[in-house]
DNA sequence: AAAATCCCTGGAACTGGTTCCACACCCTAA
DNA sequence: TTAGGGTGTGGAACCAGTTCCAGGGATTTT
C-alpha cells in the first residue's frame, strides 16, 4: 500500500501564525478566549496551509466517536421501509454532526447470545457511540448488544419474544390504533361485514388485529380473522386469502388487511376473479408503503411516519448517550388513516 | 454530559501480564514474532480484564480510517434501487472489515463547486478514506469533492453533463445493450411496429434510446420517440405517454419503456383505457425495480444487479486508496433481459 | 503604589495505540 | 572460545489532537 502523504498538523499551523498549539486548539473548538488579532492571524495561517483536523485524534481525548450505527437485522434487503427510517436518522444526525454507519445482521433467534456473529463494527471498541436496532430483533439479540455494553435504541415495532419486563429504549408507532381507527372508518362508511387479513403470529400484526376487534367490538359486529397456509410472503398471503374471503356467507364488504403487502396481494387475487375493489368489496392496508399509491385505485391505509420514526430513535440514543443512567423510556408514535380509493360507502 | 468510564489500556494489559506494551500489540496484531507462552499470558490477561483495544487510536497511526462513505446525493429518498447498490457496498465492505458510513446530500448543478455544502463527514479530515458516489452527479460535484482530495468511485449510470475527457473511477452497467437485447427480443416474437418511450434528455434514457434504435435499424424498422409533457414524475410520463402510443397509425403492438417506472405508468394507463397488455400490447421496462414482478402480469424488464454495482464499486474504491497514481477505470456491467408476462407473439 | 483580578497565551503532559531500535539470550559456525 | 545470526522482548518516541496549569501583561481595586 502506498504512503499517505502527511498532512498539516496543529503544530505548523502553530508555527506559521507564531503562536502555541494551545491556541490553535482554541481557535478550532472557538473558545472565547482567544483574542479577535490571534484568531484573524490563526485562521489565516489555517486556510494558508490548507488545514483540516485530523478527526481521529480529536476522538480519541472526547471519548466520543460521533458516531451511530444502523444496524439491520435479518432482512434480506434495506426495504424502502426501513429505508426511510435510515433516512430519518441520518438526516436528524447530519444536522448535529453526527455520523451514521450502516451494518446489516443475520442471525438466528436460536442462537445462544454469545454465538451470535456482529459486524465488524461491533467487535471494534470506541468506533461508535451507540446502535439503532432496526430488523427483527429477538431477545438473544438484545442480550447479546448488552454483553458488549453497547447503548442502543429499538425499533419496537418488530420486536418478537420480549417479555414485558425487558427494559430498553424503544421507539415505536401506534398498531393498535392504526387498526382501530381504520375499522372505525369503514364502519362509518356502513360496513357491517369486515374482515382482517394477516397471520397473527408476529406481535405486531396481532396489535393490528386486537385495534381491529376492539373496533368490532364496539360496535356489537362479529370479527373474523382470515389466514392462509404456508404463505410465502406477504403477498403470497393476501393471494391466497382472498378466495377465503369470496367463499364466506355472508360475502364480507370489506376487508382489514395487516399490512400493504397483504392488501396487494388481496386487491391483486380479487381482480383476477373479477371482483372488483372498491366496488364490491373495499380494502384498508397498514404501513403505507410506496406501493400503496401505486395501486389502481391507491390504497387507502395507515400512514407511518418513518422518518420521524428514524428521528426519535436517533434523539432517543442522543439523550441515552448524555444520560446513561437515565431511566429506559418507550415512544410510540401516532398514525394516520389516508384516505385514498379503496373504500366506498354501502 | 456524563463522563465516560475509562476503559482499559494496553499499558495495564501489560502490567497484569508482565510484559512491555509492545507485546500487547504484537500479539493484537498477531505478529508471529512473540513466543507461545508470552501470547498465552498476555491473550489471558486481555480476557481477564475484558480488554478491547481502542480502535480510534489505532486508526490515528495507521492514517487509515477503514472507513468509507456512501453518499446519495439529490434523491428525496433511498430508493430501493440505491438502496441495493449500498446494501452490496456494505455486505462486500464488511468482509473485509470496512465499514460504510451512509450520508445525504442535495445541491443545485448550478451551484459552483466550493460552494456546495458537503456532508458533516466530508468535511472532517480522516474520517473516512474515500466515497462512494451514487445518485444524480453533475460536474460541479465532482470538482468539489476532488477539490478535497477525496479519493471516490461513482455509479456512472447517473452521471449527467459530463464531458468525454473527464476522468475518474466509474461503475455502471450497460445501457445501451440491455434495450439493444429486449429490442431484439421484441422482433424476435413478431412485432414490427415497436415505440419507445421516454424522455431522452437523461444521459442514460438517451443510451437506452441509442439501443432500441440500434435494434430497429438492423431489422430496417422504423424507430418512434414517445415524450409527454411536463410529467410529474417517470410514472406519470408513462400514464402520459400511453395516448400519444395508442393514437398513432398503424397501432404499435409494442413499447419499450425507458424504465420500469414508466412502464408501470404506461401499464395502469392502457388498462384503464381497457388495453390489455400483452393481449394488445406488449411492454417491455428497464432496471428490474421490485414493483416489476408486482405488476400483472409480471413485467418484462431488463434486470440489472445492483448489489454487483455496490460490490464493484467498493472493490474499486479499495484498489484505488491501495493505488493513488493509478489509471482511472471505468467498468461496464452487463445487464440480462428477464421474461416475464408481458410480451407475446405477434 | 501595591495588590488583586482578568484576559490571553505557551507548552508540557496526556490520550491509547504502533513502530522501531536496542539488547538479551540462545544456537550455530569459524 | 569467539564471532555471527536469529528470535523474542522492553520501552522510548511517535501520531495529532486536547487539557490544564503557570505566567505575563493590562486593568481595576484597595
Amino acid at each position: 500500500m502506498e504512503a499517505v502523504p502527511r498532512k498539516t498538523t496543529i503544530r505548523e499551523v502553530a508555527q506559521a501564525a507564531s503562536v502555541g498549539i494551545g491556541t490553535i486548539s482554541r481557535v478550532l473548538n472557538s473558545s472565547s478566549q482567544v483574542s479577535r488579532e490571534t484568531r484573524a492571524r490563526v485562521l489565516e495561517a489555517i486556510r494558508r496551509l490548507g488545514f483540516r483536523p485530523n478527526a481521529q485524534a480529536r476522538r480519541i481525548l472526547k471519548r466520543r466517536a460521533e458516531m451511530v450505527c444502523f444496524l439491520l437485522s435479518n432482512r434480506d434487503f434495506l426495504h424502502p421501509f426501513h429505508a426511510r427510517i435510515l433516512q430519518g436518522v441520518e438526516s436528524y444526525a447530519s444536522g448535529l454532526k453526527q455520523h451514521v454507519l450502516f451494518a446489516a445482521l443475520h442471525y438466528s433467534p436460536r442462537t445462544p447470545p454469545d454465538r451470535i456473529d456482529l459486524p465488524p463494527v461491533l467487535q471494534e471498541h470506541g468506533l461508535i457511540d451507540g446502535l439503532i436496532l432496526a430488523g427483527t430483533i429477538y431477545p438473544n439479540l438484545l442480550r447479546r448488544i448488552e454483553s458488549i455494553n453497547m447503548p442502543f435504541v429499538a425499533f419496537s415495532n418488530n420486536v418478537v419474544g420480549m417479555g414485558d419486563e425487558e427494559q430498553f429504549d424503544q421507539v415505536g408507532f401506534d398498531d393498535f390504533n392504526g387498526t382501530l381507527h381504520a375499522t372505525r372508518h369503514l364502519i362509518g362508511k356502513g360496513h357491517r361485514h369486515i374482515v382482517f387479513a394477516a397471520d397473527v403470529s408476529y406481535p405486531w400484526l396481532r396489535r393490528r388485529f386486537e385495534g381491529y376487534r376492539q373496533a368490532m367490538r364496539e360496535n356489537k359486529l362479529k370479527h373474523v380473522l382470515i389466514t392462509s397456509r404456508n404463505p410465502q410472503s406477504f403477498v403470497d398471503f393476501g393471494q391466497k386469502s382472498a378466495g377465503r374471503i369470496l367463499s364466506r356467507q355472508p360475502r364480507p364488504t370489506a376487508a382489514v388487511a395487516g399490512n400493504d403487502e397483504i392488501a396487494y396481494g388481496l386487491w391483486r387475487s380479487l381482480r383476477r376473479q373479477g371482483v372488483k375493489v372498491p366496488d364490491d368489496i373495499s380494502l384498508v392496508g397498514f404501513d403505507d408503503r410506496e406501493e400503496a399509491v401505486l395501486m389502481d385505485p391507491p390504497l387507502s391505509t395507515v400512514r407511518v411516519d418513518k422518518e420521524e420514526i428514524g428521528e426519535t430513535c436517533m434523539k432517543m440514543l442522543l439523550e441515552r448517550l448524555h444520560h446513561p443512567r437515565m431511566t429506559f423510556s418507550q415512544r410510540i408514535l401516532p398514525t394516520e388513516f389516508v384516505i385514498r380509493g379503496t373504500v366506498r360507502q354501502v
